[in-house]
DNA sequence: CGGTATCCCGGTTGATACTG
DNA sequence: CAGTATCAACCGGGATACCG
């Protein structure tokens, strides 16, 4: 007979609500958006014009997943021809630090994964 | 015509380490995977235990991503029938603070998205 | 300019079966 | 127990065309 299945942390509490975000982070952009409007708000041209390689097609359905989960808002301008200002809400710019940490431990893993890179090569 | 396009701060320096992290913790179940590891080494099948609906084949496949950057390390134990150990290392380790840095960020979105649920539903 | 509609592709996942 | 192999289904994403 095998080892007895020990017993975890039931249903963990963090992996619910971090679902909740991964959710939002989902996609091969979602993160990028929300980055590009850390600063002021941007139309939809010109966050395609910072994604060169997003399409308008993902940008859209990006755009209203956030703005309907409230971390994001829409603003059309009456200018001719008419354009739309997003920017994050006080909730998105909740994520802001949160990326950050993410993005840190990205710097420390690419740092390690080079020296180890290193290290192999060199033998 | 229409409103100049205003310049971004270019190719945004976290981005890139962002997506390096977001890599990692890519699908379905990775964020999960590190979690039920934060505590105490499981073994593969607590780990399917843990999580009732991840499929084998992801679960050795996320476990081995893991492993290759360095996140987790695999230990077989000398059993009959023979068992294997995962566990995060410290560099692993560094990803907790974040995961629950956006976890927090998931609670409130939780709590706002609920809040607007009742004032729509309120009407 | 700011999108939406359609089509298609590739990658990820889950189910199932099988091996050491 | 701890995986791997194979297959089918699904979904996000890109390209293109089109509308207000």
């Amino acid at each position: 007979m095998g080892l007895p299945v020990r017993k975890s942390k039931v249903c963990p509490p963090p992996t619910c609500p971090l679902s909740e975000v991964l959710g939002l982070l989902r996609g091969a952009w979602a993160p990028n958006v929300i980055w590009q409007l850390s600063g002021e708000p941007r139309r939809f041209g010109e966050l395609r014009h910072d994604m060169p390689k997003i399409s308008a097609r993902v940008l859209s359905a990006r755009l209203r997943e956030l703005e309907t989960r409230g971390l994001v808002t829409r603003r059309v301008l009456d200018t001719s021809p008419p354009s739309a200002e997003y920017s994050l809400t006080s909730l998105g710019r909740e994520l802001l630090p949160a990326i950050d940490a993410l993005a840190d431990v990205g710097r420390k893993l690419i740092e390690e994964w080079e020296m180890h890179q290193r290290k192999v090569a060199s033998r």
